[in-house]
DNA sequence: TCATATT
């Protein structure tokens, strides 16, 4: 076990391997990012646009708003609460909303930001957008007015030649409408496309209107011709996969390495009560897992989650990079930048408090001793100081 | 024969 974190931590000072601020390319998906300003521009810092039709009247609408904004890719088991507070930590919300599947109570994996003031909505664009957490990389962008148009115009594409680009998918599309996301799925192995898309357009009709020019068509230069449906609707599940989410453990959710390990801790921790029973004479009592230990002093574990001590952070560290730093390796609840009431300059230091400890542990293992620009970090659980002479 | 983008 401690070889493998010093293997995660010593990939991470070579430099090989590292959470890095987002630098604006996506590779995995092509996306058109949204613009809802007044001018039709592709400065943002989105994923990569590939086409942007900006000779709709419509756009840019003054009524669009410049405080709400939607939130794409997040991690499956992120909260409304964890999303509150990665985007409180760029301003003042107004509202924030986890969209969850209505029957199952499942994140659907977006949700909404609503901020008081435009300047954050815009600034977290800048800063959030392409944030990696956990295995997703997030998409911010402004919301488009809610309104039933822009519903179900998400297209399923089958039958294409496996030598189609994402690009050559849009340009396909892009006559119908204006195109949100498109997407190839490729072999996971391979990486060769499977033939089968999606394209996402704006608006319903305009997906309808593709489905009618291009369903049983022969694209240009292909042999065979494709298959354009809507795509099935989110909630449409299997129920053995409902189940088998229904029915997972969160202490299973991770198998392999790390599940081993935070099993090896819930063993120690059930050895150390059972020594103290011994020692006090106490009858034995039913162990239930970690649950059951309140009152042993644990370092780190506040109740909430653990929380992490992060030290030699430069005096212009915000919230920011604590959440680029901790977010890939796993649940983060809330990360606080510790500064001087006076000048609120960071004093040095940093709080992270993460909600599993097998997570909280590899994230210690990786970034203590991490060299962010020109310090080198000390990194560990929190420890409940008292004064010594 | 399908990844998850409109509360």
């Amino acid at each position: 076990m401690a070889v493998r974190l010093c293997d995660v931590a010593s990939l991470l000072r070579s430099g090989s391997w590292a959470p890095e601020p987002w630098t604006g390319q996506v590779i995995a998906t092509m996306e058109t990012q949204l613009s809802n300003g007044p001018t039709c521009n592709n400065t943002s810092n989105g994923p990569s646009t590939i086409s942007n039709n900006c000779s709709s009247p419509v756009e840019g609408s003054i009524e669009d708003s410049k405080t709400n904004l939607i939130v794409n890719y997040l991690p499956q088991n992120m909260t409304q609460e964890e999303l509150k507070s990665l985007f409180g930590s760029i301003g003042e919300i107004e509202s924030c909303k986890l969209v969850r599947d209505k029957i199952t109570g499942q994140s659907l994996g977006y949700g909404f930001v609503n901020y008081v003031d435009p300047k954050d909505a815009e600034k977290a664009i800048n800063t959030l957008n392409g944030l990696r957490l956990q295995t997703k990389t997030i998409k911010v962008s402004y919301a488009r007015p809610s309104s039933a148009s822009i519903r179900d115009a998400n297209l399923y594409v089958s039958g294409l030649p496996k030598t189609m680009t994402q690009k050559e998918l849009e340009q396909l599309f892009s006559q119908y409408g204006r195109i949100i996301t498109s997407r190839i799925l490729v072999d996971q192995v391979t990486g060769v496309s499977r033939g089968v898309g999606f394209i996402r357009f704006d608006r319903r009709v305009e997906a309808e209107e593709a489905i009618k020019g291009l369903n049983c068509q022969k694209p240009p230069g292909a042999t065979e011709p494709i298959t354009v449906k809507f795509a099935n609707n989110p909630s449409q599940k299997t129920s053995q996969a409902l189940l088998s989410q229904l029915y997972q453990s969160p202490n299973r959710r991770y198998p392999g390495p790390l599940a081993q390990q935070a099993q090896r801790f819930r063993d120690l921790l059930v050895l150390i009560l059972a020594s103290v029973c011994v020692y006090s004479r106490f009858s034995p009592m039913a162990i239930d897992g970690v649950t059951s230990l309140a009152g042993i002093n644990i370092p780190g574990h506040a109740g909430t989650g653990w929380c992490i001590f992060v030290y030699n952070l430069a005096p212009d560290a915000d919230e920011s990079i604590l959440w680029q730093m901790f977010g890939p390796f796993g649940a983060v609840t809330n990360v606080k930048v510790i500064r001087d009431f006076n000048t609120n300059k960071c004093k040095g230091f940093g709080f992270v408090t993460m909600t599993n400890y097998d997570e909280a542990a590899v994230a210690i293992a990786s970034l203590n001793g991490y060299r962010l620009g020109d310090r080198v970090l000390q990194v560990s659980f929190k420890t409940n100081k008292t004064h010594k002479a």
